[in-house]
DNA sequence: ACGCAAAATTGCGTACGCGCAAGAATCAGT
DNA sequence: ACTGATTCTTGCGCGTACGCAATTTTGCGT
């Protein structure tokens, strides 16, 4: 007899263990960094909130501001791909992809903890590498709506897409030339909005969206 | 006037001496990696091997793998950008792009240390990472090419294809998801070579290069 | 209910990443 | 050549990352 799963959910009681670690561990990490400051916070410090050992926080999260950002980042990801999945099949995917990505990126309900991110460079870079984790649930959504067995196009172009967005991030944190040097370096000196470098980096990677596109017709640009 | 520019030489004392020291810890990493093992070498030994502190090791490298992944990359960034610039300028985009990038990843000079880095986890992800480090020169080639003032659109195209090449890595030295079966239950095993994944990869980037291509005429495929 | 196997947690020890400040080397202007 | 200003190097110290092995918890068969 193989099924002896707890009635109360489908998940094993190891599994939610595992998972609500996880949760109160990114809870922690964003609620301490935001009190005191991202740089007055030690791993020790989350651990305790979170009721674990340090050792544990480490078998987690590689480094400790990971645990911060995936409080933001965590479920923008699956976000993104169920968002994905609701949109009408008949839509192109060009479209659909886009409008559903810059949804999920402008509509900040962490605004608080986003301007924290953004300020230090540490958080800055560990978010900007973050985004690459919508890359597989991406990827799959691509899959199912391109229809192929094959994996290395859905993960090439949800690999392009990630890699747009960090661009999109990486401009509009850091305006391109040297000159522009603020004399504190202090943040976000945007000449432009991030949805506009968002749809721009985007629309660059629509033809190749297009040319996986199974049910594309005649569409407009 | 704060110019860096010695009438002397092309190149001032002090750029030469650093340019030197990277190159050193460069060599002694991968000596002393391909010698004892990754594993058993530490930032001790590398920066004794090229005579300095261990202290300035990290402020060339913020790894240790870095520096054995840096030995094998080094350079290569830099010839995708002179490669890509001595193509005829009235080829197509992509098809330069995409031969030059083929063409870098495939005729291996550096075979021993290649292996050496795919069967090590740690310098794998390393290695997976340091692709990235193509995108600058790769930009300036694109945005070269391309005419454009603004680098937005070609960091995208840029980072596009680093991303394409970073998943053909994966896809190369990762068998197959285990559970990736077909509809028909057939097992999909891309046992396949590292050129044709490169490709098969590329090509999916190939529309968004020739939308961005300023003298597409007509072209192929 | 019992027991064994698999897996997670934890303490410990070692090595790494990096900020800081003092010292040395290098560069520009006089 | 002298001088002051950058810039690189280095020792020191703190906090982090992670392998290892012992312990506890959970999963599953009997």
């Amino acid at each position: 007899m193989t099924a002896h799963e707890p009635s109360n959910n489908q998940l094993g009681l190891r599994e939610r263990k595992k998972l609500a670690t996880h949760e109160a561990l990114r809870a922690a990490a964003l609620r301490l960094a935001l009190e005191h400051g991202p740089d007055n916070v030690r791993v020790n410090d989350i651990a305790d909130a979170a009721g674990v050992s340090p050792r544990t926080y480490n078998n987690y999260f590689s480094s400790r501001e990971q645990a911060i950002v995936a409080a933001v980042t965590a479920e923008r990801s699956l976000r993104i791909a169920t968002v994905l999945r609701n949109r009408p099949a008949t839509e192109p995917l060009a479209a659909a992809v886009i409008d559903t990505v810059v949804e999920q990126y402008i509509g900040e309900p962490a605004g608080d903890a986003l301007t924290m991110i953004t300020t230090t460079p540490r958080l800055r870079t560990e978010f900007i590498d973050a985004v690459a984790a919508i890359q597989p649930s991406l990827a799959a959504a691509i899959a199912e709506r391109i229809g192929q067995t094959d994996s290395l196009i859905a993960d090439v172009l949800a690999a392009a897409v990630a890699a747009a967005v960090r661009v999109a991030l990486q401009h509009w944190v850091q305006p391109p030339g040297e000159g522009m040097l603020s004399d504190n370096g202090f943040v976000v000196v945007t000449d432009r909005p991030l949805s506009d470098l968002l749809r721009d980096a985007l629309e660059c990677l629509a033809p190749a969206l297009r040319a996986a596109d199974p049910h594309r017709d005649r569409q407009s640009r």
